[in-house]
DNA sequence: TAGATTGTTAATCGATTAACAATC
DNA sequence: TAGATTGTTAATCGATTAACAATC
């Protein structure tokens, strides 16, 4: 790798996993190699910024030819770290919970689920998937026996600003955060994707309200 | 207003639910007037950043004062359109779907949930929230009838593939969409808001690798 | 070899930051 | 009036686009 990752603007970082998504659409599709400038058309990029996304981390082409899709899609699995293992726990088997574990393919995600948590004893004892739901009494001897690195955050604000600062303290290092407690301000030194689908809802107000600017 | 809607750029854009979460926040903690330079203290951005921000819609400021913290509030939910009304959808009363209507407050949101569509049997004609669960036999009709403009898409790529042509037929311009379906790339002039939870999920992983990598 | 397409350097564009005059 | 802080213009920085030499 050329670049070390925290050297990479969020930009890019922000393409690579579509990137990684229309590869592996290729990849099914059959096709075997692509041009910078096909996959900028698919993708509505130019090909020039593509060359430039790429060429961060190394180059994976080859002149005259273009990329080999199964490969450029493997470099990027790699860059994204989804050959990596990280233990991972998720907390809350509510709705959000259910959804996410029934939803995400944690196989080569980078992440290897172990557990869901939850304060409902009715859930407790009970499997979502092939995954245990245990009782969040007995989180902090979980993480002392298995080491969790990772955690998905499907509990309230009131509940995950409880349970951060204990995770951190317990050495889980990056969070998928759907909670809206600011982790990233409280802690550094972590991982935090935060996702707030309440300001996706604000967004599309937004578009839609100029949707109908322009069309007066 | 001073600019057209559709004059603002994306990174504008996407900061102004962060404004509103964070006034919102302000309001309850009964701050009532806070300057460029505490807001940007607050939310990690330049006082210099938040005044363009700002002024891309107007002058909300006071000088030698600030800005009132309710007033600016309601300026930003304006701008993103939480006054209005729109009639909205929400297709596939899966986990999901339940999360959303469970979590997200459409009072205040610019839109109004007005039913729930989903195939199983099982679920036609129970409720969530105050929400009705509607066979999606019946969305023409409902459309038709009611003539929702906004959808929240809570179900898998191939629902969507078959299902957003005719929303759109039927003249829904908005969507939610946390479908892998690429509607912005088949039709335009839609407002279009993708949530991709798998994409964070890699991005986290490779924030993780990063950190990683520096902490060797 | 000729054609195609990359990797990379240079030019352009847009967004962020700094500075300061206007003004409350 | 003096102090504070905005709105706005100018400077800087970073990201995207264009160009082209390298090379498969």
């Amino acid at each position: 790798m050329n670049n070390k990752r925290s050297e990479v603007s969020g930009a890019v970082i922000r393409r690579l996993p579509r990137y990684y998504r229309c590869l592996l659409r290729l990849e099914e599709q059959g096709t075997v190699k692509i041009s910078s400038r096909e996959l900028a058309r698919i993708m509505d990029l130019t090909a020039s910024q593509i060359r430039q996304d790429l060429n961060c981390f190394g180059g994976f082409g080859q002149q005259g030819y273009g990329y080999s899709v199964s490969a450029l899609k493997e470099e990027i699995a790699r860059i994204l770290g989804l050959d990596g293992r990280k233990k991972m726990i998720l907390l809350g088997a509510g709705n959000l919970g259910k959804a996410i574990v029934g939803s995400l393919d944690f196989e080569g995600s980078g992440f290897d689920l172990m557990a869901i948590f939850d304060t409902n004893e009715w859930v407790v004892g009970s499997e979502i998937r092939e995954y245990p739901v245990i009782s969040t009494d007995k989180l902090e001897d979980f993480c002392h026996e298995h080491h969790p690195e990772a955690a998905i955050l499907c509990i309230p604000q009131e509940g995950a600003e409880l349970l951060v600062p204990q995770l951190v303290e317990l050495g889980v290092r990056s969070f998928l955060n759907f909670s809206h407690y600011d982790i990233d301000i409280e802690f550094s030194n972590v991982a935090v994707e935060n996702v707030y689908i309440a300001d996706s809802l604000m967004t599309l107000s937004y578009r839609a309200a100029a949707l109908e600017e322009e069309q007066e």
